[in-house]
RNA sequence: GCGCCAAUUGACA
């Protein structure tokens, strides 16, 4: 068996499965039996030349009989159904490795449960990390930040409160980004006062504040208008030696926007640009948006083109403002101009 | 033990 499965493995990492597939044939015809180094072998070799369904079918047909199963016969096939988004196999493979009392690795736990909550299955990922605790297979800090984040993306608090309990009784350490994402959740929803409240908390636990940190925070602020205590906080990050970047500037320049003070955003965005710092479609859509929603169609155009000529594609955001802006002052022949333009660059209005 | 890669957090809609 030893030298055949030795055979196996060669033409699997070579990626030759026919040949690898001929020599398990050949091993059965002369009285030896495919054991799980086998089939382990022959799954990641079909998982590595992407022919997911036969190495499904090797993984079933060794459930269904009773092979010595490990960790490695489950890992390769649902880390693929994850990246392929199949997260129903995905689960009930974990969920046969629970079952027998197999650990599944802190990677393959994470994006599992992080691809639960992307598909809108939050309880799924709920009950699967209590069972985790249950089996006592104690799910990592990355796996509980991917389900803490899954859950605040959803308006979940209830269920956040509920996983952030059972984290801090059984003395699971939080993580910067653990405090990012719970940070981030308040300040979206308006709660910029917790967010600072955990900032502070984080910060006497030793874990420093970085950019994305102080980002949330500014959103927080800016949020609720207050723009000066936001840009009072912009330079407290830079004085921390925590150095802004483009998505800090954007929610900045999008604050002054939304807040009609479009020059002070432009401002900013100047001052971007003189400081040779990279400015993408995120920062124009907000000021084209601005521009568009004050009725300046004239300034928003020389955005939009501005935007053109540095070769940033404007997206199907940046049209949807230049319509809404259009037809708000009552040019509704350009606005049908600018849906010309968008069917000519394949962008599908949305 | 080392190295590389990957998985969880921030901006426009």
């Amino acid at each position: 068996e030893v030298v055949y499965n030795t055979l196996i493995d060669g033409y699997c990492k070579q990626g030759d499965m026919k040949k690898a597939l001929e020599i398990r044939n050949d091993m059965s015809s002369k009285g030896f039996n495919p054991n799980s180094v086998t089939f382990n072998t022959l799954i990641k070799g079909f998982c590595n030349t992407n022919k997911f369904e036969q190495a499904e079918k090797l993984l079933e047909e060794m459930l269904s009989i009773s092979l010595t199963i490990n960790a490695g016969s489950f890992t390769s096939i649902i880390h693929w159904l994850c990246k392929l988004s199949k997260m129903d196999s995905a689960l009930r493979f974990v969920n046969e490795m629970l079952l027998r009392d197999i650990k599944p690795n802190d990677n393959l736990l994470t994006m599992i449960v992080g691809g639960l909550c992307k598909q809108g299955k939050h309880s799924e990922a709920v009950n699967l990390w209590f069972k985790l605790l249950e089996k006592r297979f104690f799910p990592n800090v990355m796996t509980s930040n991917a389900l803490i984040h899954g859950l605040c993306k959803s308006g979940n608090a209830g269920e956040v409160i509920k996983i952030l309990k059972e984290m801090l009784e059984r003395g699971f350490h939080f993580d910067r980004v653990t405090y990012n994402t719970l940070i981030s959740w308040h300040c979206k929803e308006g709660r910029f006062e917790e967010g600072f409240q955990l900032s502070e908390e984080m910060g006497k636990k030793g874990i420093s504040q970085d950019t994305l940190t102080y980002t949330s925070l500014i959103k927080g602020l800016c949020k609720k208008g207050k723009m000066d205590e936001a840009l009072m906080l912009l330079e407290k990050c830079k004085t921390e030696g925590v150095t802004p970047d483009v998505y800090t500037y954007g929610v900045i320049i999008e604050g002054f926007c939304k807040g009609d003070q479009i020059e002070k955003g432009k401002d900013i965005f100047n001052k971007m640009v003189n400081g040779k710092m990279e400015v993408n479609s995120f920062i124009y859509n907000s000021l084209i948006r601005g521009y568009s929603r004050m009725g300046d169609m004239k300034e928003a155009i020389r955005v939009c083109n501005e935007m053109k000529s540095k070769g940033i594609q404007p997206t199907s955001e940046t049209y949807s403002s230049l319509i809404h802006g259009h037809c708000k002052i009552g040019c509704v022949e350009d606005a049908k101009l600018v849906i010309d333009e968008m069917r000519e660059l394949s962008l599908s209005p949305n």
